[in-house]
DNA sequence: TGTACATCAGTGAACGCGCGTTCACTGATGTAC
DNA sequence: TGTACATCAGTGAACGCGCGTTCACTGATGTAC
């Protein structure tokens, strides 16, 4: 049988993720530097000192949901830019991959792209520091490669970075493309960003030249 | 002789800007949907009611600090973009006026990069327009290149806009650099930044391969 | 140049309101025996 | 299984505070004659 949790702790996890799921649907709306614990509170229907049971404050809130947002994308990136198939197929692929994860998860994006340079130090930190580990991950991954050899590790990594802002900035454009009956929108969004990677991918291969 | 604005009206002129530096001040440590009207004439040292004598609200002081973060740049991208010189100098020249820039204007810089996507919807859809302004520049200006036969306006727009994002993602990195005894963090921009224009610089040759 | 009136940038009091935080509490859940 | 006590997630009243906005005002500057 599975491991249950206690009434109590799985009360209390339920209500943490209430928390987390209001301030969500807040911050489509304003930054995590206006938000107010009370605002939060109120949108999930409880006592405002209840808030103070789960987070020490708004900003400590921001860093679970950096965790909740990005967290869980490592997989997802790694096994992206581990695709096989040729150049112009794999960028097909991760356009549509981001696309999807722009439509399922538009909140979280927002907020991650809102955030990444916004006024919270400690969720602006988290944020750098989720990007850097994409940052190596790709760069690991681009390294089996066969069209990494002669390549440095800061070339590498550089290159890894460049994808990984070309993602964010990407996610950001669909961001912008949501809303029903914007199709054609969409269309733009998936014909630029093909063409930005494909002119990176061919800056990559003629690196070495 | 030249023009004189009247005694009135050059004081009124005074406190908008007071207003609008202290305003650049504060945002340094916040986001502008957080940034009390209060806040802004208690650093200026007028009263409260002062603010409405020049703006109806933040958001429109806001629009104000993008005129006068970005409006002023255009002749500076456009010069940059177009200069002469092998590849590796041009870049070489791009990366240090931006560097330059960011040195000369971090809050200006800061509060850009911040409010792109920030929570404040009029902000972001000026800052949104000036770059899009950019992006058009910089695409009449590749235009006028040699290197820039047989390609179609799509894709000189599309590589304009790459460049643009690019240069805002250099200046972004600067900013974390500037604190005193930085060299070495600055350098390493400087390596990073240098490269990723190089690897475009790359793909753009090859395009039509 | 001088006078009489108009303009208007900045003032200061007042308002109602929502904020973050404290505190002692309650009552369901958990635990020891 | 039943009982007695401990834990602790969520409550609700209270606090002092700063907020945005209104309003009638003042007095220096501008303008018409």
């Amino acid at each position: 049988m599975s491991h249950t949790l206690g009434i109590r702790q799985a009360q209390k996890q339920k209500t943490r993720q209430a928390l987390l799921d209001a301030a969500l649907g807040l911050l489509e709306e304003q930054s995590l530097s206006s938000l107010g614990l009370r605002e939060v509170t109120r949108a999930v229907g409880v006592a405002p000192t209840a808030f103070y049971r789960h987070f020490r404050s708004t900003a400590d809130l921001g860093v679970a949901l950096v965790e909740e947002a990005l967290g869980s994308l490592h997989p997802m990136i790694r096994t992206t830019v581990s695709a096989d198939g040729d150049p112009d197929e794999r960028i097909a692929r991760a356009v549509e991959l981001i696309a999807g994860h722009v439509s399922a998860h538009p909140a979280h994006v927002r907020f991650i792209a809102r955030e990444r340079h916004g006024g919270v130090q400690p969720v602006r930190e988290a944020i750098q520091q989720q990007l850097a580990r994409f940052g190596e991950e790709v760069q690991h991954e681009l390294a089996k490669d066969p069209m990494a050899e002669g390549w440095s590790d800061d070339d590498l990594l550089m290159l890894a970075n460049l994808y990984v802002d070309q993602m964010l900035m990407t996610a950001s454009l669909f961001l912008d493309a949501l809303e029903e009956g914007a199709e054609e929108q969409r269309a733009q969004v998936v014909r630029i960003a093909t063409r930005r990677m494909r002119l990176i991918s061919i800056g990559r291969r003629h690196w070495l030249d």
